[in-house]
DNA sequence: GTTAATCTACCTATTAGTAGATAGAAATTT
DNA sequence: AAATTTCTATCTACTAATAGGTAGATTAAC
């Protein structure tokens, strides 16, 4: 792997594990054997090493996303929820969660690209909900855009939550999700 | 307001605006007008200074709930999702969301002190949702504790996700939570 | 011989924390 | 009641370590 990638993909780890606030360039120098001064080369501030870690995320879950091709939308929705269990299995929460979090700290550039991410979130998981409505797969009394907001605020706090509390948590909210909603 | 009391509620500020790696002894010293080191006589370490605001937070948390007097279910989770709009309104976020985000940064008898807090509220928001089930207020497909788990974390994330998008999120997740468990 | 990547060496500011001085209030002794 | 000691809260001054970042030298590849 190119040192840069490497210096992203490190970087990622101690965003999603210790928040932006909690690392530092001799962290990730430490971890990969190079020194700061080889990190500023490819991002002179910590912002543009947040930065690139954010589209890096962005783009990769684009790429992942394409890959998958489900059969109905029960499916395309539990793929989503397996999304947020695998980055919980790693100990870590999603790059959605780690910004929010240090958003008073973080320069606006960062925030609107977040923003627009959120926003693309919500509308995949809207999609999802809607046509599953639309297939006799889904019941539910919100509005396709609520319904997502409320799965996607659960997901993102149980992955908090479920750290300092009991893992199985976060499976219970995970099948509770699909029961909610499922039509029978 | 004795000293010691103005570091404990600056310190709440800081913890629950910034997070806990986003604040120094410096920044407090300078809002409340004294040197760094009298905050150090009242809190040796940040540890120790972590720990009191945490305490504190979880006490004021139980002295306001005792001085409620709620008629019915229906408005005690009217109750609990206000104390959620209270937090919002001021642009912070609760204890709990804030000390979650830096959980792998803090010292383990904060996680234990939290962990405790966390099922407490879980405990609260449980009993509410059960009662008002066997008082034919509620519906809710999951248990009692559950459901709390999925209330407890869409407000959490949700007061993180509308200060990046828009505000009104917030109040769509707070109405639909009502409108989802309200039996008519 | 220019460019890319890395290094050494440095800088300034901040961080968390310690040591010890001091001023005033409160308690104790004479 | 006066003198003395102790306690409380604050300060000045310091330290070692870290943070984020810059400048410029060196090396290796193209």
């Amino acid at each position: 792997m190119e040192t840069k990638e490497k210096i992203v993909t490190e970087a990622i780890t101690f965003i999603t594990t210790r928040g932006t606030n909690a690392f530092s360039y001799k962290d990730i120098s430490k971890e990969i054997g190079i020194k700061t001064s080889s990190i500023h080369y490819y991002f002179p501030t910590k912002n543009d090493l947040i930065l690139a870690v954010l589209e890096h995320v962005i783009q990769k879950n684009k790429e992942d996303r394409k890959r998958n091709n489900y059969s109905n939308m029960k499916s395309a929705l539990r793929g989503y929820i397996d999304e947020h269990i695998l980055i919980r299995e790693q100990n870590k929460v999603s790059i959605i969660a780690a910004l929010a979090a240090d958003i008073n700290t973080l320069e606006p550039q960062i925030k609107a690209i977040l923003n627009n991410y959120i926003e693309e979130e919500i509308d995949y998981l809207a999609y999802i909900l809607n046509k599953g409505e639309k297939e006799n797969l889904f019941v539910y009394k919100a509005t396709p855009r609520i319904q997502a907001l409320m799965i996607l605020t659960n997901l993102l706090a149980i992955s908090r939550i479920s750290m300092i509390t009991k893992e199985i948590y976060f499976e219970d909210v995970a099948r509770q999700i699909l029961i909610d909603i499922e039509k029978k």
